[in-house]
DNA sequence: TCAGTTCTGTCACTTAGATGACAGCATAAA
DNA sequence: TTTATGCTGTCATCTAAGTGACAGAACTGA
């Protein structure tokens, strides 16, 4: 990518605000810009996992899944929700192996890609970029295990909560504990359907029990954006204390 | 530890063939053997993970498991099945960050443990150290979300089949495909329990399914050891084929 | 050797959640 | 504006698997 584009500054910035970039000097970074060439990808395209092993993705814009197909019945899990700063693939780019898993755009995806080996050499001569990149290895292993763990502890309706608390922006709640919805920004859009995949449930189950946490009074949809209006319950959910109370009542 | 010890080369022995420390110089392991201390475990003892803040642990002897629990009900999954060669914990020489999660003896377990913050000096310092590194991560990685799809895409009969599949002792087959038993070392001695924690269920379910593989021939117990009579059949139910197959009986 | 504990094998019962079906909306395309 | 496609909301039905209970086997340790 040349320092003339148009867009170059903005893009630049954009690199320098995310996980794996941040910190890095101007010079290292316009070095690296150089090796990156930009890419957009169209709203519900799958693409081929193989393109993990030449090319190395950081998102600009947009969020992308990482979904993996059971071979028989098609059925799909995502395994990891991306956004704006995250990488695709930070596996391959670890081990060089093949990685079995399809990136499926959620929006007009804005990317910058670059060739991975360039990427490893990186990750080898910049200990600056070096120290960025282990912890985000442990968050995304992290990521990984919560996973595991809801899968197998909790159930569906408990899992659904423990999803949309996960995303809630909750950084926009005043010093006093008051808000007025709160706005769950990275699920906006998303069909019942994706909902389900990142569950590992179905469309109609993750349907019934949004519809009773709205009967609770808990969420709203509004124009497409799902607002929490009572956080707390919602957080009596995601421990899976609801339902047991719900016995003793 | 001291090069006088009377296991000392053993030990060394041992470190040398192990994933993260394979391929290093003599010279380089006995450096690091000097940081090392001996540890046992006692089998069934759990431990505090806040250990792995200060301490790195390698496997010389035994399995150990590490697991979660459900904070209200006691309900444990288990994450990682380690065994000889294997360390403890990698996501906190990663990061730093405190990681919640059980390490449990299954055996009586000899180790090797070093000061964590040392061990991140030979990564930074080692590049021959590190290159071992990198693959030993995507390979927890890859065996993460090979978990998290089995929980999501596959029912519990299956997921057992794949337990057990993966475990087994496929490098003991003749060249013509034939075999007299496979025995699934990994898995031997272990508890229905213990195997229905691995998988994300119940004793009483792995049981049922354990049970019905026998009368299938698939599969027999020989003194605490699972034999693998019928590998052909046990990959079919790992691959979720052999549901389908009844219903057209 | 015997008591105590833990594990296995079973069964009857209950339930969360998967499935299939369909009507009504909403969004996008023609 | 109309048609087509996809999404939501809601059933009734089915089943895998979780729960609790209990007898007997098999270890464990005094």
């Amino acid at each position: 990518m040349k320092e003339s584009w148009p867009l170059y500054n903005t893009y630049r910035y954009r690199l320098s605000q995310t996980r794996l970039f941040r910190g890095l000097s101007m010079e290292l970074l316009d070095d690296m810009l150089s090796h990156f060439r930009f890419e957009s990808w169209n709203k519900g395209s799958q693409h081929d996992s193989k393109i993990a092993l030449q090319r190395f993705y950081v998102i600009i814009e947009g969020r992308m899944e990482l979904i993996q197909m059971h071979p028989q019945t098609g059925k799909k899990m995502t395994l990891l929700l991306l956004e704006e700063g995250d990488v695709y693939d930070i596996l391959t780019l670890l081990d060089e192996q093949e990685h079995e898993i399809i990136p499926v755009a959620l929006d007009d995806l804005k990317l910058l890609s670059a060739p991975i080996d360039e990427v490893r050499t990186w990750i080898k001569q910049h200990p600056e970029f070096n120290k960025n990149y282990m912890p985000y290895l442990g968050h995304c292993i992290r990521r990984h295990e919560a996973l595991v763990a809801d899968l197998a502890l909790y159930e569906t309706q408990t899992r659904l909560a423990r999803l949309i608390l996960r995303y809630a922006s909750l950084g926009n709640i005043a010093d006093d504990g008051s808000y007025s919805g709160i706005d769950v920004v990275l699920l906006h859009d998303l069909s019942n359907e994706v909902l389900a995949e990142m569950i590992g449930s179905v469309r109609q189950v993750v349907n019934r029990h949004l519809q009773s946490m709205k009967k609770e009074g808990i969420l709203h949809y509004e124009n497409h954006h799902l607002i929490i209006d009572d956080l707390e319950s919602l957080r009596q959910h995601a421990d899976g204390l609801k339902q047991q109370m719900e016995t003793f009542a």
